[in-house]
DNA sequence: GCAGCGAAAATATCT
DNA sequence: TTTTCGCTGC
């Protein structure tokens, strides 16, 4: 029998503007010229996974696929940004036409284009887990839950609980007999709370994070209609950091999947570091069972680090019990070997790190090369304190959001209102701040707002006491003028701050600071159109840095980067400082009882160590100032082992400086190590 | 019903 | 160390 063989419509490779086969090595390139039905890409740290899929996109467009087609689903909406500012420059600008951003993102857009679908206004709001909190706390009192005589989750575990239940797709009441033990005598009146919670976001038209994941579900799920129409506008579904993905996330992939199956997900197992927020690190394992015919691909070669520093990465790697199926290797030379620096207190530390970054500038690498990295936001305040001294810029990505501020919430709950008048949980928040009211009043001025037509003519709502008369009525004017002075952002915030600093300085006793963020605040509205981008973009993009510059940055110079661990995910400097490295830190305390727990420290350090490409500092103090005195420390049990062949011993010696005792360390440019050979 | 104070408890990582 | 709770006086 003779066979005919039919050709597929694609350009074959020497028919490509970019020349991917010299630009990319054979595993990458078969990621990149993958064309149809699910894949999945197992790539190890560095080894050019943000690289392949740049090509891949630039790729499927050169041949001819329609941007708009093409559903690229990351982690962060910047990581998305930057991606496809990367495919355009090495293709052309109908890159950026490509569908990008977060699950949420994408599910917000879906939801409001959908609105009616799923009985809802498209005017909801998104509320963050600050707002969720306030919210359960609230209906927490309503429903006199704390009045038990056995202690009752706090409002914080409250969400963790309702959220673990939705992301992680199983009971609540499981849940709770599973992960919260203490708490499962109080299993029902919880029960009771998650559906008070529901009902009160779908009365004033609110969505939590996990409404907007969960919502889409049941809409896909239910409307057949709906999800043959998003199915059709996706010929490409690529997701990036798979394996932070949850059950409900790849729930959400499959309900995406174009009928052709082209989907493919990139991640790698190893870098798994977000099972609080109910990702499982096996999910990426099993896709090959979510679809079938999955071809997989495998990214082995690592081209950031040295092959010093990968061998702590995999030294790290190796104390795990989940044996993860990877070897990275590279062609890269050995490299300096890296430092373990043992110092005295975290002043030390802190001296330590600043005294080389200015050593490091001064051998003309730029400070932007530069990371220090942390488990906890809050580990690196001394270090802040130090760098603002010797006046190296710098800037912070993790911990508190700018935007979770108290000051800036009540800020914002002013426009919020002006979006969704039914938003009661913003009424409440900008009602208590008027002297005299508290949460009575602003509960009965609740009464009055739901099913009133003008609801910012507070005054004549029959309710005006004496006591708070005229805060009432100022506040009244303002939002009647931002509803009918269709103001800029930029203008709206500047009348919002000047009703509300009076308010900021009695409110804060730090008011100075508060200020100050205001008006960054108003600095940073200028670029938007209206106030439903404004508020949608800060809930679901929250501006990351939390801090701020340093005095003294007038150069241009781009700054330090301090980053939280989970921040710096899929980001590579050429000097790493991993700060506090200590046993209760990495690996946090919170996890030392439980296996998994301690399991993803584990690969927390994996990923910290691996954002390194020229150089690597472990850091860490031997004494811990406390308030009842200092505390031995010890060093964290990931590094405890290594020897001298992995991480060689710094030893820190002061110089002698009488003239200024703030700079007790060598002077720049001195040999500041020594082989602690002897111990 | 509100605000302020002191005691007790919890305490991270992020969309 | 900071946030939350409960109590007291206005």
């Amino acid at each position: 029998m003779k066979r005919f063989i039919l050709k597929k419509e694609t350009q074959k490779p020497s028919e490509y503007l970019i020349k991917y086969s010299d630009l990319l090595n054979s595993q990458q390139l078969k990621a990149v010229m993958h064309d149809s039905g699910p894949a999945l890409v197992i790539a190890g740290a560095g080894t050019g996974k943000t690289r392949t899929l740049i090509y891949r996109v630039a790729r499927l467009i050169e041949s001819g696929t329609d941007p708009s087609s093409v559903l690229l689903l990351t982690f962060t909406r910047r990581a998305a940004r930057e991606m496809l500012d990367r495919a355009s420059s090495v293709l052309d600008e109908r890159c950026n036409r490509v569908k990008g951003g977060t699950f949420h993102f994408y599910c917000s857009q879906l939801l409001r284009r959908y609105h009616k679908e799923i009985d809802f206004p498209a005017g909801f709001s998104i509320i963050d887990s600050a707002d969720a909190r306030d919210v359960i706390q609230m209906l927490r009192a309503e429903l006199k839950l704390n009045r038990s005589d056995k202690r009752f989750p706090q409002k914080s575990t409250l969400l963790n609980m309702i959220s673990g239940s939705v992301n992680r797709q199983i009971e609540l009441s499981d849940l709770v007999e599973q992960d919260y033990n203490q708490f499962r005598d109080h299993t029902e009146e919880i029960g009771r709370l998650k559906k008070a919670y529901e009902e009160y976001k779908r009365k004033h038209h609110l969505m939590d994070f996990d409404d907007l994941l969960i919502r889409t579900q049941e809409l896909l799920n239910t409307d057949e209609r709906v999800r043959a129409e998003v199915q059709l506008q996706h010929k490409h579904v690529m997701v990036d950091e798979y394996q932070d993905t949850n059950a409900l996330q790849s729930a959400l992939v499959k309900l995406f999947t174009p009928y052709t199956q082209n989907v493919m997900v990139v991640g790698d197992d190893a870098q798994s570091i977000y099972a609080f927020r109910g990702a499982d690190h096996k999910n990426i394992m099993q896709f090959p069972e979510l679809l079938t015919g999955t071809e997989i691909i495998t990214l082995e070669e690592n081209y950031r680090s040295t092959a010093n520093i990968l061998r702590v990465a995999n030294s790290v790697l190796d104390q795990a019990r989940n044996k993860y199926e990877k070897k990275l290797f590279t062609k890269r030379e050995d490299g300096e070997l890296p430092a373990l620096v043992k110092t005295e207190d975290t002043r030390e530390q802190s001296r330590f790190v600043s005294q080389m970054i200015m050593n490091l500038r001064e051998q003309e690498v730029p400070l932007h090369d530069v990371a220090v990295l942390f488990r906890n936001a809050r580990d690196s305040f001394d270090l802040e304190i130090e760098l603002n001294k010797k006046k190296l810029p710098f800037i912070k990505y993790g911990g508190q959001k700018f935007a979770d501020a108290a000051h800036i919430k009540d800020v914002l709950a002013h426009l919020r209102v002006i979006e969704n008048p039914a938003d009661a949980l913003s009424w409440t928040r900008i009602l208590m701040l008027i002297d005299g009211i508290g949460p009575k009043t602003a509960s009965d001025f609740m009464e009055w707002l739901s099913g009133n037509t003008n609801p910012y003519e507070l005054a004549s709502s029959g309710l005006v006491n004496e006591s708070y008369k005229s805060g009432l009525y100022s506040l009244s004017q303002l939002l009647i003028d931002l509803k009918n002075g269709s103001f800029t952002p930029y203008e709206a915030v500047g009348h919002i701050k000047e009703y509300y600093s009076p308010i900021c300085e009695k409110k804060f006793d730090d008011y100075p600071k508060r200020v100050k963020d205001l008006e960054a605040l108003h600095a940073l509205v200028v670029d938007y159109r209206d106030y439903k981008h404004l508020l949608e973009e800060l809930a679901l993009d929250p501006i990351e840095a939390t801090a701020i510059d340093v005095e003294g940055t007038s150069e241009d110079e781009k700054p330090l980067v301090l980053s939280t661990i989970h921040s710096a995910k899929g980001l590579e400097w050429k000097h790493v400082f991993l700060i506090q490295c200590l046993d209760g830190v990495i690996p946090s305390s919170f996890s030392l009882n439980d296996e998994d727990s301690l399991e993803e420290e584990l690969r927390l350090m994996y990923v910290a160590v691996t954002r390194a490409c020229d150089m690597l500092y472990i850091c860490y103090p031997m004494l811990q100032h406390g308030g009842f005195g200092d505390v031995m420390t010890k060093p964290s049990r990931f590094i405890e082992h290594a020897g001298q062949d992995l991480l060689e011993p710094w030893l820190l010696t002061e110089e002698e400086q009488p003239i200024n005792n703030e700079n007790l360390l060598p002077e720049a440019g001195a040999p500041i190590k020594q082989l602690n050979s002897g111990k």
